[in-house]
DNA sequence: ACACTGATAATCT
DNA sequence: GATTATCAGTGTA
């Protein structure tokens, strides 16, 4: 367990790097770390799975209706965390791109653990091994022990709970895009981007509903481009 | 390895 | 009252 403070990482983000365009901020953040420290310890993770969300343009966005209580963060500042409550169980985080009176966040979906592993197994049991730490969005808050609590910090911040550092570089060949997990609207556009060298990526599930039929139909037009 | 289902509550219509 | 950017457990191969 190496407890120096520049472990892992480089440079922390600043609000330059990320007040972009969601999908053009996926590239940007695959390889970056991330850190989140508690009385607890310190969790330090490898991003390699991400999937933009954006705003008002995109219907699968919780932004997409406008302004709300709980979507309030993703109108901005860039590089603070936007983080809300799932499925009545589960914590899900997204780092806030764009701003300036857009609305942009990109999903953090799966991690490699790089520091505080012990840490983060104590807080995913259910884990089998250590690539299923933060192999999904929900698995990743809960191993960093991330809750609605962050919702709104600075992760540019170098005394913040949640910081965000630049990593490594991917190789050109190594970033792969698709479409997002268990969206339903908007589930064709390639929104998701992920290492190929990472074996934490999570497993692909096209979204709808269960239980349901009868398609939907949403018009992605404006989406493409 | 993949398919299916119950759990569970904030949020929005 | 319906929906949900999910997970863990179970069953089948």
């Amino acid at each position: 367990m190496s407890r120096g403070g520049q472990a892992a990482g480089g440079r922390r983000f600043g609000r330059a790097d990320l007040g972009i365009d969601p999908v053009a901020a996926c590239p940007v953040l695959l390889g970056s770390v991330l850190e989140a420290t508690s009385a607890d310890g310190t969790v330090a993770a490898r991003v390699v799975e991400v999937e933009a969300y954006c705003g008002t343009d995109d219907p699968a966005s919780h932004a997409y209706r406008g302004r709300t209580a709980r979507n309030a963060v993703m109108w901005g500042p860039a590089g603070h965390l936007y983080v809300y409550f799932v499925y009545g169980l589960h914590f899900c985080a997204n780092v806030v791109c764009a701003g300036d009176g857009q609305a942009g966040a990109v999903l953090l979906r799966a991690a490699e653990i790089t520091d505080g592993q012990d840490l983060a197994t104590a807080r995913r049991p259910a884990a089998r091994s250590a690539r299923d730490l933060a192999r999904g969005p929900a698995r990743l808050t809960a191993a960093l022990g991330l809750t609605r609590e962050h919702n709104g910090v600075d992760l540019t911040a170098a005394d913040s709970p949640v910081r965000l550092r630049a990593g490594e570089r991917p190789e050109p060949g190594e970033v792969e895009h698709g479409p997002r997990v268990g969206v339903a609207a908007a589930g064709d556009v390639p929104w998701r981007s992920w290492l190929s060298s990472s074996r934490a990526v999570s497993r692909y599930r096209p979204g709808g509903r269960r239980g349901a039929n009868g398609p939907d139909s949403v018009t992605t037009s404006r989406l493409e481009g």
